[in-house]
RNA sequence: GCCCGGAUGGCGGAAUCGGCAGACGCGUCGGACUCAAAAUCCGAUUCCCUCGCGGGAGUGAGGGUUCGACCCCCUCUCCGGGCACCA
């Protein structure tokens, strides 16, 4: 290493005094506009800070540090996602409390994100794991609760046997664990699920009015999944059965040639035939052991049975045959589909393998097509009053000739599923519900002022296990929060159930109805005194991220999860910036909470995130993705070490754009480095002191006054469009031209140091201070620029003939059109190109171009 | 399979209302300083022909529109991401 600047001293300095003097405190109402940045908060892995990290958190970091410049009260807050599995499986391995490991952690990720400089206000630091946090996340599932979107449902789930645990939608990728990647399998169990798809809509139509990467719009409306078609009811033959189909091509009905029935669907066992019964069983139990895996797998081909039974076409009378199949989802639509083997792909591969009939119904191809034809068309072989109409207009005819039989309606459908909430887990925030029996629930809920009727719902929420029906009573407000208690056995049971039904003295309670109290279970009842089981299973991840960008509006308060007055003035994030994996799960599932805060008023935006932006990937020095297995991974503490923080974050953003994906690059860092080398030389002697170059009065000339004006605007354009890269180099650009001046104003110096500010700021601040400039460069406005400094009274006009580059003019900036060409004309490096050609059309551009086209 | 996004020097990347391709940085080469090295500073650096002046080619490939295309249109290749029997 060779002279550096003092980087270790003053990055601790300045963070030191930032610290003391609480200048990145945020005050809540104030007279300047607010301003809110927001990053997603990190899980405090026990591997410590990423290089990925830095990235997204000094994006922000410039946002608010020149937000904040501009005049406004930034909102720059941190806090730690916490509640997780690997805490958990951490402590099967080493016994150490997840309790403790992740407060280690937090540790860890706050000293090293503390190392970086962020302009960030720790006084609202918040962990999802704090009691005086979690308790609000529990406030708001009673919430739903009451609100009849929390139920519990006995439904098939993801069982992970490796992870001995139930899996959302969302954790399974192709059959396997998301985390660890194992085998999943299908179970029955009791589950609490929130009703999400009653906002499905409403997700999907505040999209619209969301600043967001189209890509993660995109993700968030497939997601959603939604599809308008009509359910079509087709009756079957000597029964009082009937099979309700749901469609997107009723345009296609008089093509059905059979139908099929996912082979869980319930009318199964009702309308199979006999003779067929044992078939049918078989191929039922081969499905159940099937895990979607297999089931969805293409390649394997259509599989199925018929079952005996017949259907009648609603519209024809026609007999056609039904079966079973797996191809068909009992989980989307009515779980039933009608086939159309000649217009749809999957319809005409099974009927191809069982020898179905293929009719079809939209023209104009001729015999038997070798294809399926699944576009829209023309329609023919459809009778009279069909035939020759487009799809369009023929769904119209047929949905009202089925709605005048009362056969078929319109129907929307989704693919999003109700969100599966529970985890047979012990690092989770507890969930707030007792269960009781029939009798007591009666009791407890015809008692005039029980609290326990705080969050009790319209309709009771209630399981059945081996004949005996539980009830849930939510716990009041005054028994939250509810602890999460110190257990010594972190596994789960393999049957499914969480570690905290192990903790007997804990999940066996007695509830008192008029005061609302809870006691271990003593065995004396009576007296308004009920016995209780506790619930054992506990929230996922999720939960804790849904509405933190709200609690660091209020982080200490008691009263509320949002303090009225704070969200008044704060709202919600201005500016939200985090990765993109979590474009469907945690950004679907807190703008779901959001709404619902809204709709029950304990918030005042419809939308949580307006903005939202995903930094991209950093990826190792050989171009793939970091990973330790693959040795390339690149640890901040060693940079922060041998560049220091200033470095690291203007690395980072100059790599290139903030979205991109871009590898790290050791030797590229180095001319960082270099540059705020030059940086600290241009403003200040070997000595330190600052340098006999700067003169209060002084004059720059036209050209410097030019590229400074003109470096602010670019400057200031770029951090408005998070394209720091840009900003950086033009930064560079600017010193560049300012080294070569013998002298210069002082005032253009500290103009740099301001626009060098939000990027670097402990050497800003450091200069600043050596320069004889009282207080923090922060607490001065953001440099101006004046628009005629930069207009240039000679311009560079260029010359081609046919389209190719042959000489330059430079003349004065606005020169009328017939005096530019011609000067080109005569231009002694265009005139031989001009000679003896005929002059076709004369091409300019003001100010910037001329072209000759010639024969 | 379907839907997005991308492809620019040795490398990361600039430049898109259609108007000088390669800003800025890394690396490399040459020079200054030095006993020497490091550091620093100065210069060169898309490729080809040329001592030079200059000329030719060039933004993944091929075609098109245009006076003019990295930019717009069509076809294709490769890379990245998302969805994946959702009827």
């Amino acid at each position: 290493m060779g002279r550096c600047y003092p980087f270790k001293e003053i990055e601790a300095k300045w963070q030191k005094i930032w610290k003391e003097l609480g200048t990145f405190r945020a005050p809540d109402g104030d007279n300047r506009p607010k301003y809110y940045v927001l990053d997603m908060f990190p899980y405090p892995s026990g591997a410590g800070l990423h290089i990925g990290h830095p990235e997204g958190y000094t994006a922000s970091d410039i946002l608010a540090r020149y937000r904040r410049a501009c005049g406004y009260n930034v909102l720059h807050p941190m806090g730690w996602d916490a509640f997780g599995l690997p805490a958990e499986q951490h402590a099967l391995q080493t016994g150490i409390s997840p309790k403790a490991n992740t407060g280690q952690n937090v540790e860890r990720f706050r000293s090293q994100i503390q190392r970086m400089g962020f302009a960030i206000d720790w006084e609202r630091e918040i962990s999802t794991i704090d009691e005086n946090y979690y308790r609000w996340t529990q406030w708001i599932f009673l919430q739903l609760f009451k609100h009849g979107l929390a139920f519990v449902d006995e439904r098939p789930v993801w069982w992970c046997p490796e992870l001995k645990a139930v899996l959302a939608n969302e954790e399974v990728i192709n059959g396997r664990s998301e985390r660890g990647n194992h085998p999943v399998e299908r179970r029955q169990l009791r589950q609490w699920v929130l009703r999400i798809t009653a906002y499905a809509d409403r997700l999907l139509e505040g999209l619209e009015r969301l600043d967001w990467p189209d890509s993660t719009k995109r993700q968030q409306r497939a997601w959603i999944g939604r599809s308008e078609g009509v359910e079509i009811e087709f009756a079957v033959e000597d029964s009082v059965e009937k099979v309700t189909v749901y469609t997107t091509r009723a345009d296609t009905l008089m093509g059905v040639t059979y139908l099929v029935l996912a082979p869980e669907h319930p009318l199964v066992e009702k309308i199979t035939l006999p003779a067929y019964a044992e078939a049918v069983a078989n191929y039922r139990h081969e499905t159940a052991k099937k895990g979607d895996l297999e089931r969805t797998d293409l390649a394997k081909g259509k599989t199925g049975v018929p079952i005996g039974a017949r259907g009648i076409h609603p519209l024809t009378g026609e007999k056609i045959s039904i079966w079973l199949a797996d191809y068909v989802l009992p989980t989307y639509g009515t779980g039933a589909v009608m086939a159309v083997p000649a217009h749809d792909g999957r319809d005409y591969e099974f009927a191809q393998k069982f020898h179905l009939p293929i009719r079809m119904v939209i023209g104009p191809q001729k015999g038997s097509p070798e294809l399926p034809f699944c576009d829209a068309g023309v329609l023919c072989n459809s009778g009279a009053g069909l035939d020759g109409l487009d799809s369009k207009a023929a769904k119209d005819v047929i949905v009202k000739r089925l709605e005048g039989k009362n056969l078929g309606r319109m129907a929307v459908k989704y693919k999003l599923r109700d969100w599966l909430f529970s985890r047979q887990r012990y690092w989770g925030e507890p969930i707030p519900i007792v269960w009781v029996s029939k009798e007591d629930y009666g009791a407890i809920s015809q008692m005039e002022n029980s609290p326990f009727r705080e969050f009790l719902p319209e309709e009771p929420i209630f399981f059945e296990e081996s004949g005996l029906r539980s009830y849930a009573i939510p716990l009041p407000s005054s028994q939250l929060p509810l602890v999460l208690p110190v257990v010594d056995d972190y596994r789960p049971s393999d049957s499914g159930e969480s570690p905290l039904s192990r903790a007997k003295g804990w999940v066996n309670v007695e509830i008192h109805g008029p005061t609302g109290e809870i006691r271990p279970a003593t065995g004396q009842t009576g007296c308004g005194w009920f016995p209780a089981r506790r619930e054992t299973n506990t929230m996922p991840q999720w939960a804790g991220s849904c509405w933190y960008h709200l609690r660091y509006l209020s982080p200490r308060c008691t009263a509320a999860a949002v303090d009225p007055t704070a969200e008044a003035y704060w709202r919600c994030p201005d500016f939200y910036i985090g990765g993109a994996e979590h474009a469907v799960l945690h950004l679907l599932y807190a703008r779901f909470w959001h709404q619902f805060l809204y709709d029950i008023g304990t918030v005042t935006t419809a939308e949580p995130y307006p903005k939202l932006f995903h930094q991209g990937i950093i990826l190792g020095e050989d171009g793939s993705k970091m990973s330790k297995s693959r040795g390339n991974v690149v640890n901040p503490d060693r940079v922060i070490d041998d560049h220091g923080a200033d470095a690291l974050r203007l690395y980072e953003m100059f790599l290139g754009p903030l979205e991109a994906m871009k590898p790290w690059d050791s030797q590229g860092i180095i001319g960082i480095t270099r540059f705020l080398q030059r940086v600290w030389r241009w403003f200040l002697e070997e000595s330190g002191a600052r340098s006999p170059r700067f003169r209060a009065e002084f004059e720059e000339s036209a050209a410097i006054q030019h590229i400074l004006h003109s470096s602010i605007k670019k400057v200031r354009e770029d951090i408005e469009n998070l394209r720091f890269n840009t900003a950086i180099s033009q930064l560079m650009v600017l010193l560049n031209h300012l080294q070569e001046q013998p002298a210069a104003g002082t005032g253009t110096g500290l103009i740099f140091l301001q626009l060098l500010a939000p990027f670097a700021p402990h050497i800003a601040e450091e200069i600043w201070q050596r320069m004889d400039q009282e207080g923090s460069i922060m607490e001065r406005p953001f440099p101006n620029y004046d628009e005629e400094k930069i207009s240039t009274e000679v311009v560079t006009v260029v010359v081609q003939v046919n389209g190719r580059l042959r000489g330059e003019l430079r003349i004065a900036s606005d020169t009328e059109r017939e005096k530019v060409l011609r000067l080109a004309r005569a231009d002694r490096r265009i005139e031989p190109h001009l000679s003896e050609r005929e002059i076709v059309k004369e091409i300019y551009v003001p100010n910037r171009l001329v072209n000759f086209v010639v024969h």
